[in-house]
DNA sequence: CTGTTAGCGCCTTCAG
DNA sequence: CTGAAGGCGCTAACAG
């Protein structure tokens, strides 16, 4: 017993598969009131749902977006999901979601897939990476991005543009000013903080990570002090855990040296990070914010009730999904799409 | 310039769209590899990209899966999504994101739509509510699961069947042991705690909160301990706060009336509200585990680093996710979809 | 093994 | 205002 169809709809109501479509549709010309009534009553005693395959295919337009994320499990990217899932219903669109990983080569599968079902539009969430071994695929997913403007597809892309991509019609860039709000947040901290500073950054040629972390040195020089060492470690809690373990050794001994020595500081590149590196620092008996000052990125909302509280830069993470999204609908959001945060100083990197 | 279709390939390269469709496409029946190789070459050089809808529609099998979540940004609900996701991917299907805010009729609006759009299955991991003001809802929502697995779809619900809906089918649960888990946790907790026991849960008739709450009214009274009394807030981080601060004062009391009043604990029926009320009551100066105990539901990864530490039950979320994915396609899981969790006692309900 | 012929379900010109 | 016809892009029976 399949769904039943717009054919027999109409043959129930006793008119053309036509005039149906246009009662049950919405068209420019509305049927008569007489005969649209007949036709809704057929459509319901039979159950009838519109195929949107096939709509799709006859007007050539899915009412589909495509959202890709590394990990939708990420807090960072559900929060991003869930402005662009809002938007979505307001527009009544639907979301296709892909989490990736986060190489370039899975995100120009995800492209192509989305391409393939012809979605209206895309929502690239993930991070652009610079490294070497990423540089054909990232010209790859250049392409395959810009053939799919090029057959009139939207697309959004949040934090920085792809590598290479083409500034064609159609193609949308929500920057995110890691650099700046990193150095802001290093001139407030370092007005605190007259120790040595640490920098937990994700894996080289990250792009987020990589602006947070020269933004930082760039607040550190401004603020007359000598340049962060950097830990590169994974972009994930993971990574700032094995981070975190590191620096505590390192912590500890500078405290054996000189036990006056002056309180450290470390900034991780994003919260996610910067909790796993205080678990770490906890667990080796680094009490935070007095053994050491801890400050992270991205003011995740899940991760704001954790104690001490974390000092972070707020990014408006919602926000920027819904604005992604209606950037890739026609809604004209102005031509700037640039996003503000703010930094937020709280216990983790107190004084003293 | 639009995308090109199968028939120019096709015409590019001498055959008949039959043969490019069988060389292009997963067919039964390989042509010559000369010919293949035209056919091939004719598609790359022409950027071709498969019509999904048009395939959906000609072999009636979208390779979509819808999946209905109340909120993505919740890390509960975006656990269970990285599952479902992960075995999307394996089969090389896409999914459909659907948030609803958790209302039987927002519920079958998503199902609805995912119909349209002909998804080969769903995943609903929202929580079932038998309030009364949904019955009807509920009813409709039954009525539309049932006409969709009658029309060849597969749907898996986490947690508990949907209320009313009939056993056709292609209809699997993947059952969550809500009640029994915390039960258990009840148990273990009696075992430790002498004080007093209240519990913060959700509204009246959220299915997984009634079930929790009830488990762990039979573990105290199994362990010869009288009912907790229960206190409703909603279902997430600020219902969690709200009842914490209002418990504060409580707790205030007791200790006012009897400096050495055995510490009460408090079971809040998921991780997150757990969370909120520890941020309450921490607010108000009692501290965890020393003026109160405090365990949550789910184990949500997120919030492991939290401390004190939070003594949870450990739920596999992403596998939820998966088994319900993979019994929507057909690989035959097992009769038994019920996972299983454990209890995890940690410092926040400590003794002492 | 290839090509031809019908659809899949719907929308949208066109006539009537 | 309604109905008939063609087409969206692809697949799956048939022929050849």
């Amino acid at each position: 017993m399949a769904a039943s169809t717009l054919a027999e709809v109409a043959k129930l109501a006793g008119v053309s598969p036509a005039t149906a479509s246009r009662v049950l549709n919405g068209s420019a010309r509305k049927p008569g009131e007489d005969i649209a009534e007949r036709v809704r009553n057929a459509a319901v005693s039979l159950g009838y749902i519109p195929n949107a395959q096939a709509q799709a295919l006859a007007r050539s337009s899915s009412g589909l977006i495509g959202l890709v994320v590394h990990d939708i499990a990420d807090p960072y990217f559900s929060a991003i999901a869930r402005g662009v899932q809002e938007v979505a219903r307001e527009q009544r669109r639907m979301v296709l979601l892909a989490s990736t990983g986060g190489t370039p080569e899975e995100e120009r599968e995800a492209v192509a897939a989305f391409a393939a079902r012809r979605a209206d539009s895309i929502v690239i969430a993930g991070t652009r990476s610079t490294q070497a071994g990423h540089a054909s695929a990232n010209k790859e997913l250049a392409a395959e991005l810009d053939r799919y403007c090029r057959n009139g597809g939207h697309v959004a892309v949040v934090g920085q543009g792809v590598v290479g991509a083409k500034e064609t019609e159609g193609y949308h860039v929500v920057a995110v000013p890691n650099e700046e709000l990193s150095r802001r947040l290093a001139l407030d901290l370092a007005a605190i903080h007259i120790g040595q500073f640490w920098i937990i950054a994700g894996p080289e040629g990250l792009a987020t990570s990589d602006e947070r972390t020269k933004g930082f040195q760039r607040g550190l020089e401004a603020a007359g002090r000598p340049a962060a060492e950097v830990l590169r470690t994974s972009f994930n809690r993971e990574g700032g855990y094995k981070a975190g373990g590191k620096l505590a050794s390192r912590i500890q001994a500078l405290y054996k040296a000189d036990p006056n020595a002056a309180k450290p500081c470390i900034f991780a590149v994003n919260d996610v990070m910067a909790i796993g590196a205080a678990a770490a620092l906890r667990e080796k008996g680094i009490r935070i914010p007095n053994g050491a000052a801890i400050a992270g990125f991205d003011d995740i909302e899940t991760l704001r009730d954790f104690r001490p509280a974390l000092s972070t830069v707020r990014l408006p993470l919602e926000e920027i999904g819904r604005l992604a999204t209606r950037s890739t609908a026609g809604e004209d959001v102005g031509r700037t799409l640039e996003v503000t945060g703010e930094v937020a100083l709280r216990r983790s990197t107190e004084k003293g």
